[in-house]
DNA sequence: CAAGTGCCTTTATC
DNA sequence: AGATAAAGGCACT
């Protein structure tokens, strides 16, 4: 199956899969393959469409954002040089819609870590707690529910490589999975509201919780800063900040609760209603940009450690 | 190749 | 409010 994409609703899979939102696909050959929920997918794009199998027309759609006018979207955050030239380079990128529940996980895993790390854990996390699928010949993992992660031991957790995220994992699972939360449910509410409510888990702070609203709540004004956007904030928006500040935040590591609330903030009031998207391109721009990015993509071996 | 650094930070405590 | 420490372990230098 193939949907046909036009000059004017860019899209590009490459860039999508690979700016680090998402964390379980891999390609094999031509072929992307990921698996959402329960069904393992695989899709490639060639020059005017997008291809797929094991999947409806629907589902891919609406999973890799192609109902976001995104020609619309790229128009409203384009304020300033930086962000058009980031726009130029990665046009294309979209913002997926991610399990919420799989999006929680994964970002409360990502703290602290980085991508490659990440993908081993959840990958482990799936290879143990979840379902084989078979696909195309080849062996795929749904990602494990609430009550599989909820039982699960801790030794088990700590073999999948999570460290003291064991005990965030095993807690939020366990209050998911006992209070039936509904995290689709944050769908519905305002940003603010459901930031809070996702606050209160194990594990999820300020940055975790931006990204679960991005990536899987449809709410496209999050804006979350880690240490790359950090770094492309002080390296091109330094002015919008008071000297003291910027001098602050430029000696310490980790940024306190207050200074990461004003660096998102920026972000939101800034770029508007879809900071967030401004927030992926200037994101991957920040990490392909530096040189060493391109070193350790060359030399990381094929297959299975890297996308 | 060993040792050091950094990582899409959060929590607990003072 | 802000400062400080601790938390594993993988990947890269």
């Amino acid at each position: 199956m193939r949907i046909k994409l036009n000059p004017s609703v860019p899209f590009n899979l490459e860039v999508t899969l690979c700016c680090g939102q998402v964390f379980r696909w891999e390609k094999h050959g031509e072929w992307w393959y990921g698996v959402v929920r329960d069904r393992a997918f695989k899709a490639r794009q060639t020059a005017d469409a997008l291809e797929f199998e094991n999947a409806d027309a629907e589902f891919v759609k609406n999973y890799f954002g192609l109902h976001d006018d995104l020609a619309m979207i790229l128009r409203g955050i384009s304020r300033d040089d930086h962000i058009k030239q980031t726009i130029r380079m990665f046009k294309g990128l979209r913002i997926l819609r991610q399990d919420p529940w799989e999006c929680l996980i994964s970002y409360v895993c990502a703290t602290y870590k980085n991508i490659a790390a990440i993908r081993q854990m959840l990958s482990k996390l799936s290879r143990m707690f979840g379902n084989k699928v078979r696909f195309d010949n080849m062996d795929f993992y749904t990602f494990p529910k609430p009550h599989e992660l909820a039982t699960a031991s801790k030794t088990q957790l700590l073999n999948c490589g999570l460290g003291y995220r064991a005990e965030y994992v095993h807690q939020t699972a366990r209050t998911i999975f006992h209070s039936k939360f509904n995290i689709e449910r944050l769908r519905k509410t305002c940003y603010e509201e459901a930031r809070t409510e996702l606050l209160a888990f194990q594990g999820v702070g300020s940055k975790a919780a931006d990204c679960i609203l991005l990536f899987s709540l449809g709410k496209f004004e999050a804006f979350p800063v880690d240490v790359w956007i950090k770094r492309a904030i002080m390296r091109h928006y330094e002015n919008h900040f008071p000297r003291e500040f910027t001098a602050r935040i430029k000696q310490e590591g980790t940024l306190t609760r207050s200074q990461y609330e004003k660096l998102s903030l920026f972000g939101r009031s800034y770029f508007g209603k879809f900071a967030g998207y401004a927030q992926e391109y200037l994101y991957h721009y920040e990490r392909t940009a530096n040189p060493s990015f391109h070193v350790s993509q060359a030399s990381a071996k094929d297959g299975e450690r890297l996308f």
